[in-house]
DNA sequence: CTAAACGCTCACATCGATGTCATGGGCAAG
DNA sequence: CTTGCCCATGACATCGATGTGAGCGTTTAG
């Protein structure tokens, strides 16, 4: 498939396909005219580039994650592993702070619904 | 105290607690010559500031949530209620991309194991 | 008094993923 | 052939919090 079926499968923009693609994040062959061509593989690699990204984790670091560019070597491997750990401990920490700033907002609406029940009394 | 005791106590630099300022998440009385003054309740609000801000709100949700350019109002207490729950929502559901995402980097890291321990017995 | 350390404002720079526009080629249906 | 749609590349714009530096006043210790 080209371009344009793939962002439609997969909800990324064409510019940001063609984007992954030049950070290393996913290969296409070119046909003739070099066009871009995909296959069902690539839907599913772009969909995990999806959930990376939305994670907040940068192209660089999926780029050194996801193998793709060439074949995987053992030194690749161990650097990947590296990052996957990095990776890994920086999710675990962000979410402890949106559930640490989840209870601080619990608490704030708790404090705000308490006012609006004042004012309602007052009046 | 001054800014940059601010500064030190929250971690906070200057350039953000004057940011803050500007956009409306943060009040200052000021000294005769202009400068900054804060009291304990400042350092707790920061906090809170950073809190929000680590989990991605923006600034303009954080004011709209945070009484403190002026007195609270009924009016305005139903909109910080709304932009509460509506911030929220996008909290939980960040925090589920977040774990689908670290589901996903523990299935590839798992791969990436197999690949490591296969090398090693090849070699 | 003086110098160092601090504060003020204003303005410009940064980062990263994505949008958008310009210019031009490729291909299928009329 | 032409019209219309898809694709290619490249350049520039965007957003938001923060960094940085200039130019100038304030405070405080020696």
């Amino acid at each position: 498939m080209r371009i344009g079926e793939l962002s439609a499968r997969t909800g990324a923009s064409r510019r940001s396909l063609r984007y992954y693609e030049q950070q290393g994040l996913l290969v296409s062959t070119r046909s003739p005219s070099g066009q871009r061509c995909y296959n069902e593989d690539h839907v599913q690699r772009v969909a995990l580039i999806q959930t990376f990204l939305a994670a907040g984790m940068s192209t660089m670091s999926i780029a050194q994650m996801v193998p793709c560019m060439s074949e995987p070597t053992t030194a690749k491997a161990l650097h990947a592993l590296a990052v996957m750990n990095h990776e890994r401990t920086r999710l675990t920490s962000t979410i402890d702070s949106l559930t640490a700033a989840r209870e601080a907002l619990d608490h704030l609406i708790e404090v705000n619904r308490s006012f609006l029940a004042n004012a309602a009394d007052a009046a």
